[in-house]
DNA sequence: AGCTATAATTAGAATAATTCCAAATATAAT
DNA sequence: ATTATATTTGGAATTATTCTAATTATAGCT
């Protein structure tokens, strides 16, 4: 697996940028998110990981997405109790969770509706994230 | 703590509603997180569960909360992977966390921007839930 | 290129929240 | 009252994640 060179820039100058260094487990690790969209877990990203990867650990895993997630390059996804994803997509966008089949998508807001959203606050209160998840049945899951 | 006796009828159906039983334990919980608001965490449950009747143990308090949830009188909350939250307010509403006092305040959502929200999803997609979580800073930690 | 300070990786132990288990007890229907 | 079944209980187990301390890699400097 190989980080294309736009990704690559993109990945080093975001790491300098929050004071962090460039290294073949963060690169790779960002790789195989870009890779295969599907949100994974990171115990998914670690048996991903160690295909090309061998003697990477956990620990490791742990510690590279926590430091893209710094960078901003990823973001955490939650579901209620469930062990975090992690998703390489900038744009602004909410989850659906499929509760039949388990996939996760991403669904594109909007600055207008996230607008709305905001204007819904009590006065004097001030996000910095809105995180919406949806949860249902996805449109493979229908009868 | 006394639950109200409308309280006390509201949580009977429920309960027999979703096939179970009224216990002591679940109205003792039910009560108290009618009482204070404050989206306590089962950990924080069981505290205040205690001081009115000793014997009770964490599990039950896990159980209590799972059954209360399963009638609908209750929600879950989460934020990323901090510990769950209880919340009674039945209104169509979302949580906004302050990340500087902890204090997580509900925010009523109108039944117009809920559609909204719902008509943004891929067709053949219907979801069962929105979670929608604000998080920042509230009225009482601005400069 | 080599040296050095500092950051990152590693394996394994530790932690925190929650769930599971099996025995004792309580509930509700007969 | 009796009985079937659900719930409670305390403790053990589990799961996801974080911590720790030793080793290794990175990047800036000469």
């Amino acid at each position: 697996m190989q980080l294309e060179p736009q990704y690559k820039e993109l990945l080093n100058n975001a790491l300098e940028l929050s004071g962090q260094r460039a290294t073949k487990q963060r690169e790779h690790i960002y790789a195989l998110l870009l890779q295969k969209r599907n949100h994974p877990t990171a115990e998914e990203v670690y048996v991903r990981a160690k295909e090309d990867m061998p003697t990477i650990s956990l620990a490791t895993v742990y510690n590279c997405l926590e430091a893209l997630a710094e960078t901003k390059l990823i973001r955490q996804v939650n579901f209620e109790r469930e062990p975090t994803r992690y998703c390489p997509n900038l744009t602004k966008h909410a989850h659906f969770y499929c509760r039949e089949s388990g996939e996760i998508v991403d669904v594109d807001l909007s600055d207008k509706l996230l607008d709305e959203l905001m204007k819904v606050l009590p006065a004097g209160f001030t996000a910095k994230h809105i995180e919406i998840s949806y949860d249902g049945a996805c449109n493979d899951c229908h009868d």
